[in-house]
DNA sequence: ATATTAATTAATCAAATGATTAAATTTTGA
DNA sequence: TCAAAATTTAATCATTTGATTAATTAATAT
């Protein structure tokens, strides 16, 4: 058998940039999973076939490569809705819809976030947490006015309660999967993701309607 | 001046335990707001003003700290609940409004509960997944029986929804309040507390019932 | 009085961590 | 063909971290 003993040396095989795009899908696992400063660059870099110097080369340092996550994996999901939501006028169950079918297809997203709006340092958080709301607000706002025109939600509802009870509704089963799984002992699979945006629409509407 | 150089030895002043009451206070804080992980045994006992020994001395270990920190610190408050619950049946509006009080009084609660969830080790994880929600399913789910009886609640939501509903609004606002504050500029105090209790009342009576 | 127990500081150890460098190897372009 | 650029490994450095010990002082019991 031929033991392969990877030497030091830019490798053969035309790979491109491989290495680079597999530290980024271990780094958004493992910091999904375990949160920033729980995973080293030693973890990421073996998880990704790599060495911690793969990720000084192409990122850096260890923010660099949360950076990278960022731009790269969470923003263009982040803006695709966006489009979408200035091209034809999304109703509430729209987005809710959309935005549970985003977080059971992409559960690292809501905890990457929150842990870094929890335990990132004061001025990144504040910043990151005046960015997202920046981009969803306007949008759900807009929604938000929609059904009350047509009359299915009352004039009086406060249109920033109604966004902390959407998000809050959208999000927080996949911040706590592990309770829900372990303590409630329902699988959060795709069928609870159905089921729960059911739940949920039948809530807001029935809810928050005259 | 006397500069007060603190020597080794046992102080004289009879201050009873109140160092080991200062690790937690300090403990609780920090933990609280930059996870298990993010916060050194240093910062800790600097903060309570204390060495790293003393930890090791009243503690054993960083997961003593904690340990002690959630039985002698979360424990009493839900025990406290569950014995109010088991006394006089309490309603939805009842449980919600002592929830999100006690949220309200004691942020630390769902950061700490929520870190420790997300980023603790996977046994550890799970166990807790486990205790929390056997302690407050029979609880709520008790109450939701209550409701369906007198009619205020419809016969066909599932009780596992209902968990993760109310879990889900009581718990959330306290998680994300950098996002509500920076990101929606709206501080979370005592009046958003009465005024989202009303909300997640309203929202529950009428989006759950018949 | 005296011995034992309790509480504390200072110092330090071994392991882990983020980061970096030097050398090695391949690809690419002139 | 040959120099420059790109990509990788191995080794290692300085810090930080959790944990521990020895020494020191005060309180308490005998």
């Amino acid at each position: 058998m031929t033991e392969e003993a990877s030497r030091p040396g830019r490798p053969s095989g035309d790979d491109g940039r491989a290495v680079r795009t597999q530290l980024l899908e271990a780094a958004k696992e493992l910091f999904a999973e375990l949160g920033f400063r729980g995973v080293s660059l030693r973890r990421v870099a073996k998880a990704a076939g790599a060495t911690p110097a793969m990720i000084h080369y192409y990122f850096g340092d260890k923010h660099g490569l949360f950076r990278a996550l960022i731009v790269e994996m969470f923003e263009p999901r982040l803006t695709s809705l966006e489009s979408r939501a200035s091209e034809h006028r999304i109703s509430l169950e729209q987005f809710v819809s959309t935005y549970i079918a985003m977080f059971r297809a992409h559960p690292w997203i809501p905890r990457l976030v929150f842990r870094e709006v929890l335990q990132g340092e004061e001025g990144f958080r504040r910043q990151f947490a005046k960015r997202m709301a920046g981009r969803i607000l306007p949008i759900l706002t807009a929604a938000l006015e929609e059904e009350k025109a047509a009359g299915r939600i009352r004039e009086d509802v406060d249109p920033v309660a109604v966004v902390i009870t959407v998000m809050s509704l959208c999000v927080y089963p996949f911040l706590a999967t592990p309770i829900i799984e372990a303590g409630l002992g329902r699988p959060v699979d795709d069928e609870f993701a159905e089921l729960w945006r059911d739940h949920v629409v039948r809530l807001l509407y029935q809810g928050l309607g005259p």
